[in-house]
DNA sequence: AAGCGGCCTGGACAGACTGTCCGGCCCGGA
DNA sequence: TCCGGGCCGGACAGTCTGTCCAGGCCGCTT
């Protein structure tokens, strides 16, 4: 890369596509271009948080990427602070030499659409509601699902994952009530492959951290 | 229709809001005025099927309403023969002396409101679905929501329940996944004011006869 | 290189929970 | 009255849970 602005090529290159998808989307998508490399903001329209450019990514290293690798992801959920959940797609954009040069983010707050959604299938859906299980029958897949989220929307596969990966993942799956579930301990351990002791100990410090009282 | 026809009254009247929800509700709604003492349709605005006024109505006996009850119906849900499935609404419309005259009917297409929900819910929830808990967090509460359903519906309080009551409700919850649950089992034992012993021998029978291979 | 701290791990363990079994009790029918 | 079905509490072995520990690995510092 270039002496000490390498962005601007990219960010001239990208931007029109981001404006576009940007004005396309309306009021409610935020559009965010990443350096890959140092892992921070190129740019961002419509921002959603406070984050400007320069700002650190938090998107995990995408630099290892192999090009048979798909280069779109998504799209999966985030969700923000203040509790607005977004549905976000992932794009690794290439130089002319196919290597990888920024990493482009939409962000769409679904929170209206899921509004809208569920005052058409209330239209359309009176009372018969389902006797609706209380668990997922396949909770080991709904473990593996939940740790796949996380490694693909991290970018590292699992046995890379580091400590405090880890932890997140074992919030969301505790935050899921998986822990509650008979057997669970084991499996989550196996699917984040790990030992049961740490696993523990990581579900130790989780809860630890959130009610500290 | 006159002379032959004692309709006509009920029809000037009424034909105006069924003309308004009609025409408010678009193409997919069918209106239909029904004459409750002869259960024959009186008429009938943008008919999804081959009716007629004059046609029987099929509606089932709504003469035996009691004036407490409630005169809004709905919204239930109905198949048409082809299909298409219908949330529905009836109200009983009553003349000036309080006496059902007639019955009306509104039949809603929801198809499309279905399609719709769903692309937006797919646009929306793409394929990393809510975080949703994999079970219900108060899953006690669970548990006695389908006890005391079951109370409800078959009119016997708890403590005098048959085995066979038990059986099914124990049956219900196993097939909620409630015994997946740490710590279930003594705990759906007290909501059926049973012993854990013999929780676990319907519980075992239960899935005995389920699957005799 | 050696020392150190942080973290992971397998193994060990006590304690909780799970399923099963049994003897005793109650109750309704023959 | 006797009998059989069903329930109960208690007991038990086996499993699962959490916790703890000693040892090992790794990166960092001295």
């Amino acid at each position: 890369m270039r002496a000490s602005e390498p962005a601007d090529d990219r960010v001239r290159t990208w931007s029109p596509v981001c404006r576009a998808v940007a004005a396309l989307l309306g009021p409610y998508a935020e559009v965010v271009l990443h350096d890959a490399a140092t892992d921070r903001v190129l740019a961002i329209w419509n921002p959603m948080t406070a984050r400007a450019p320069g700002d650190p990514s938090l998107l995990g290293e995408l630099d290892d990427l192999d090009p048979a690798a798909e280069d779109v992801f998504g799209p999966y959920e985030k969700v923000l602070a203040d509790g607005r959940r977004l549905s976000s797609v992932s794009a690794v954009l290439r130089d002319a030499e196919g290597e990888p040069s920024a990493v482009l983010c939409v962000n769409l707050d679904r929170t209206p659409l899921d509004q809208a959604a569920a005052v058409l299938a209330g239209f359309a859906a009176p009372r018969t509601r389902r006797p609706e299980p209380l668990f997922e029958r396949d909770w080991p897949e709904r473990v593996h699902r939940i740790v796949g989220g996380f490694v693909h929307e991290s970018g590292r596969p699992v046995e890379r994952l580091t400590r405090e990966d880890r932890l997140t993942v074992v919030a969301r799956l505790d935050d899921a009530g998986v822990f509650a579930l008979r057997r669970s301990a084991p499996e989550v351990a196996r699917a984040l492959q790990t030992s049961r002791s740490t696993l523990y100990a990581l579900l130790a410090e989780h809860r630890a951290r959130r009610s500290p009282r």
